[in-house]
DNA sequence: ATCCTACATTGGACTTTGTCTAAGTCAAGA
DNA sequence: TCTTGACTTAGACAAAGTCCAATGTAGGAT
């Protein structure tokens, strides 16, 4: 993630104080905001930031394949920047918290061939969900 | 589905006009409304039902477990009937539709312990994602 | 270094999806 | 049939996100 403005500039992005702060909120892995989330904390760092412009920015970085759009509740969606591995999630039923995790196998291959009615399936999105040590330590 | 209603009774479910048009909007596979969905075709049925009725009664046919709740775009939430038999989706990316569809394997045990970080692992969801022939065909 | 302009940002209105509440209605047991 | 607590209703409210016209600015052109 850290020369991620450096490629977004090569494919032609415009560099403006707000996208380097979006950018900058998104950095670090483990990392699963909301579009609210990323919008305060942007704030911290560039006070007179809109919410369009973090909404905008979301969606250009979604579209660019530099960040994954995630929703695992129905709610708010969630931005993940571990966009280049590939890696599923684990979300706590009581908290929300989410991990990024690594099932094992093909995911994918699981789907038998009379079971994809002539799609040509692309992708898998899994969601496990339990309690995390934190709740069920209650 | 189709003894639902009586189920619902058992379990000291106050049967109103409103519920039985709710169930009956449900029944039938391979149906995966939004709830604005349930409630336009619920008004076909009974004119006057609200919005807030359509709601509750999904909310509370999800909390019985005779429906589920489906998120699979991150817009409005989808109802699923066929909640008594273990299944996952497939959704075209393009217009929307789910099928129900049937993995091989076992989900679950593909998340290996080291990869559960504590959590008590107790459900998975799986969203295949492709174009649909019908959108293929294009 | 300055200018230009197409692209980016802004604030606020608007939309969609869903929740809540107070008042009225009714299913079903007594 | 009466009663009562559960159910329903309309509409206000809330959360999440989109859209737009006006304004600002990054970065290439001069």
């Amino acid at each position: 993630m850290s020369d991620l403005l450096e490629r977004l500039r090569g494919r032609g992005w415009r560099l403006t104080a707000q996208r380097r702060v979006v950018a900058e909120v998104l950095d670090g892995d483990h990392v699963h905001y909301t579009a609210d989330e990323v919008h305060a904390k942007a704030t911290e760092l560039l006070p007179e930031i809109s919410r369009a412009t973090v909404y905008n920015t979301l969606g250009e970085l979604v579209s660019l394949g530099e960040v994954l759009e995630v929703s695992t509740d129905g709610r708010a969606k969630r931005y993940d920047p571990n966009a280049h591995h590939a890696h599923q999630h684990l979300v706590c039923s009581q908290c929300g918290t989410i991990r990024d995790v690594h099932p094992a196998g093909d995911l994918l291959a699981d789907l038998p061939t009379e079971e994809r009615f002539g799609f040509q399936v692309a992708a898998v999105e899994v969601t496990y969900r339990g309690i995390c040590p934190n709740c069920s330590a209650g």
